[in-house]
DNA sequence: TCGTGTCAAGATCTT
DNA sequence: AAGATCTTGACACGA
């Protein structure tokens, strides 16, 4: 039984190599024509989608497969500001290009649409809004050539609205709703806050969709009842797709601040999730979600290749002996 | 160059 | 009803 580890959007161990560079809407403004405006877009997307694909060719030495890509590639994307300019088309080659080597070389690519995304808002304009980013995240996909659907993006429910049952009638409804392409990428977590585990789960199930299970929300909010048995059920909604299921991981920061996520994972909290893991025996992926990013991912990895019943096949791959 | 307040975005808690 | 807080990496401005 294996497992691999992934990390979100950034290194620590590139120089000058953020995939998620912008510009705030108000220095956009005050850019003195529209030549000018276009020109620091255009600039910024393409350093990006190059340091993505460093990134990337990193991760890949580094034998890390699995890899959250940044909301942020493209600024001020889903702004109304820009919404003639056709990002996709201009950069369509260097789109391609890590699509390509995504393929190539195997990684199991997502993405997070970030918490202003809501299908369960009851405000005609947030759902405009959201359908607009989440349509920004599949048009990337499309561009990559990622077409079929196992590249996948992550969503919580929403808000609760003073009224749970309405809220999460309301999610299935407009999830229903979504267009084929958005809506077979979707992947559903649990928070931290509103809808726990057993929540997502239930409606993971009603709408035949896969879960992903946050251990650290999961701690924040447990429903109860026998974790191994929930997992059990979570992974099971994965029956059908290309990946193995994905958990996401993360420590808290401290006792105090017991919500917020660390610099790195603690590596005992770690083995004890794998204890609760291993005795399902199903392959599965971790993704780290953790301040220090790819340093956490591998100073994680060299603790755990002293670990007893654990044998490190290299950097993100682990297999786990019963 | 460095430190700090601010940023496109929503929901929810606090006052 | 308005304002603060959550969370995040990076911008932007002023010292």
């Amino acid at each position: 039984m294996r497992f691999r580890l992934g990390y979100v959007a950034m290194t620590m161990n590139l120089e000058d190599c953020s995939p998620s560079s912008t510009v705030t809407f108000n220095s956009y403004c005050k850019l003195p024509d529209e030549e000018a405006r276009l020109y620091r877009l255009r600039k910024l997307t393409k350093k990006n989608l190059e340091n993505t694909l460093r990134i990337l060719r990193y991760n890949n030495a580094m034998n890390i497969k699995v890899y959250r890509l940044t909301s942020k590639l493209v600024p001020l994307a889903t702004h109304p500001a820009t919404q003639g300019w056709d990002y996709i088309c201009e950069f369509k080659d260097e789109f391609k290009r890590i699509g390509d080597y995504v393929k190539e070389n195997g990684f199991r690519i997502s993405a997070h649409p970030d918490h202003y995304t809501l299908i369960n808002s009851s405000s005609e304009k947030v759902m405009e809004d959201s359908l607009r980013d989440l349509e920004y995240h599949v048009k990337m996909y499309e561009a990559m050539g990622l077409d079929d659907y196992k590249y996948k993006l992550v969503m919580h429910i929403g808000g609760m609205y003073k009224d749970k049952q309405t809220s999460v009638k309301r999610f299935k409804d407009s999830f229903e709703k979504l267009p084929d392409r958005i809506r077979k990428r979707l992947v559903l977590e649990n928070d931290d806050k509103s809808y726990s585990a057993l929540d997502v789960l239930e409606i993971c199930e009603e709408l035949k969709t896969p879960m992903v299970i946050d251990i650290h929300h999961h701690k924040c909010i447990n429903s109860g009842g026998n974790f191994a048995d929930l997992l059990s059920r979570i992974f099971g909604t994965w029956e059908n797709e290309y990946f193995n299921p994905k958990v996401h991981f993360s420590s808290p920061k401290s006792d105090k601040e017991f919500r917020s996520h660390s610099d790195y994972i603690d590596v005992n909290d770690f083995t004890n999730f794998l204890d609760n893991v291993k005795v399902l025996g199903k392959d599965f992926d971790i993704m780290l979600e953790v301040k220090a990013k790819d340093s956490a991912l591998l100073h994680l990895s060299k603790e755990l290749s002293n670990a007893p019943s654990l044998k490190r096949i290299n950097e993100g791959e682990f297999e786990i002996f019963m």
